[in-house]
DNA sequence: CGAATAGTGTCTTTAAGACACTATTGA
DNA sequence: TCAATAGTGTCTTAAAGACACTATTCG
């Protein structure tokens, strides 16, 4: 059936932009390219899509098999768009698949098998540099779709340990909008939004000041109204 | 260098979701299937994309081709999503990539080449009924985005006739949304909003009732703040 | 104690929604 | 004339933003 090839063949890969919160940092999951093309440069995570396999089967995988993330329970993942210039890989006519994904700050990632190495890098560093192929569009484009998401549903929280204060939630919204939020006004925000946290009852102290109440994300994953930039 | 096909080769399609208002519904362009599989099905316009054409290209192309609308500048066009379940197909793994389009009300289509027939049937009946492959899910996925993008861009008026009265943008929002809106505040609320559209200085009259402004649109593209749904 | 952070109360401003009212047409 | 649609004014309510104030901790 193949064999025949009534139609043009293309590569299909996926491509993965991770987000996390890291020393202050909104930073992006990378690589360090081992081959040609684009040796040695930064790139995303990703590879081919297996011929029998899911396109968001194939995204996990590859994160899994590029840094050992595998706690797919604990993440947010998303198709973020499809890149296919004829140009973008001077290899062959490819196709790439593009995902969104939110982690909280998880143990080091692991170079995996395919990968030279995989590192966290703060994304206006990794957007100021040259990343591989399309690369800096694609990261571009996520930072944009991450950006949107936060005003309109509840995915901050999986930015978030399982359990997290409102003031760790703010600082998921300040760093991956760069501004800064008033902590007042955010807190009565949050809590007047039914759904987006439950409070544990438990409370945290995290050095100096008064102890925070603990919260875990709520049901709800959209809000209204929204957080607004 | 494609012979020796180091990587799974995958047939690209791009598949389109073109909505537009007619009759007081909102419609989606759609096809009847002349070939095997889903023969005689009612299908989304779309084809294979070339080996050396870029994706936006392909949709544009097949557009044209297949339903005669060649407008582009007319048209909104932008990239919904990606779907590439291995089962969506049976002759052979396919990969589509689906565009979505907001269009004013334009002449008949015209069956091209490839279709059997182009028509506008009204999107709750399409989804009342049985699209071929996962066309059903594309155009579902459209609708909403559809409806999302109306709250926070200017793309309404990319449903209207260059010229058109804030009436006429009204219907719009009313008939994607499936609301009623009030139209004394609907009319302050565009108004207020700047650069959404702008005066043309002429009045219509539509039959009975005081005659309408005419109006284009404006310069901006996103809502500052959204119309709310 | 003071510095720092958590959390509440309250005022001002902005914008949405309800709806009375005027304006201008065709039948 | 009336019915219908265009467009304005105004009141009420919801929610954002500014910011004073209290609460609780560490050094």
């Amino acid at each position: 059936m193949l064999a025949d090839m009534a139609f043009p063949p293309f590569a299909v890969t996926v491509d993965l932009v991770v987000f996390t919160i890291r020393n202050d940092d909104l930073c992006v999951l990378t690589i360090r390219r081992g081959e040609a093309p684009h040796k040695g440069k930064l790139a995303l995570p990703g590879g081919f899509v297996h011929i029998d396999e899911d396109l968001a089967t194939a995204a996990a995988r590859e994160l899994a098999e590029e840094t050992g993330i595998d706690q797919i329970e604990r993440l947010h993942l998303e198709q973020l768009g499809t890149y296919g210039s004829p140009k973008r890989d001077p290899r062959m006519r490819t196709i790439s698949v593009a995902y969104l994904a939110f982690a909280a700050d998880l143990d080091d990632p692991v170079a995996g098998s395919d990968a030279a190495a995989a590192q966290w890098i703060a994304v206006d560093r990794a957007l100021a540099g040259k990343l591989a192929f399309d690369h800096a569009t694609i990261l571009a484009d996520g930072l944009e779709r991450a950006r949107a998401k936060l005003e309109y549903t509840t995915l901050a929280t999986s930015f978030c340990a399982p359990e997290f204060t409102i003031a760790d939630l703010r600082h998921v919204y300040e760093l991956v909008w760069d501004t800064t939020i008033d902590p007042r006004n955010f807190h009565r925000k949050i809590q007047a939004t039914a759904g987006f946290v439950k409070a544990t009852g438990e409370v945290v102290s995290a050095g100096r000041g008064r102890p925070a109440q603990l919260f875990r994300a709520g049901a709800a994953t959209h809000l209204h109204p929204p957080v607004v930039r």
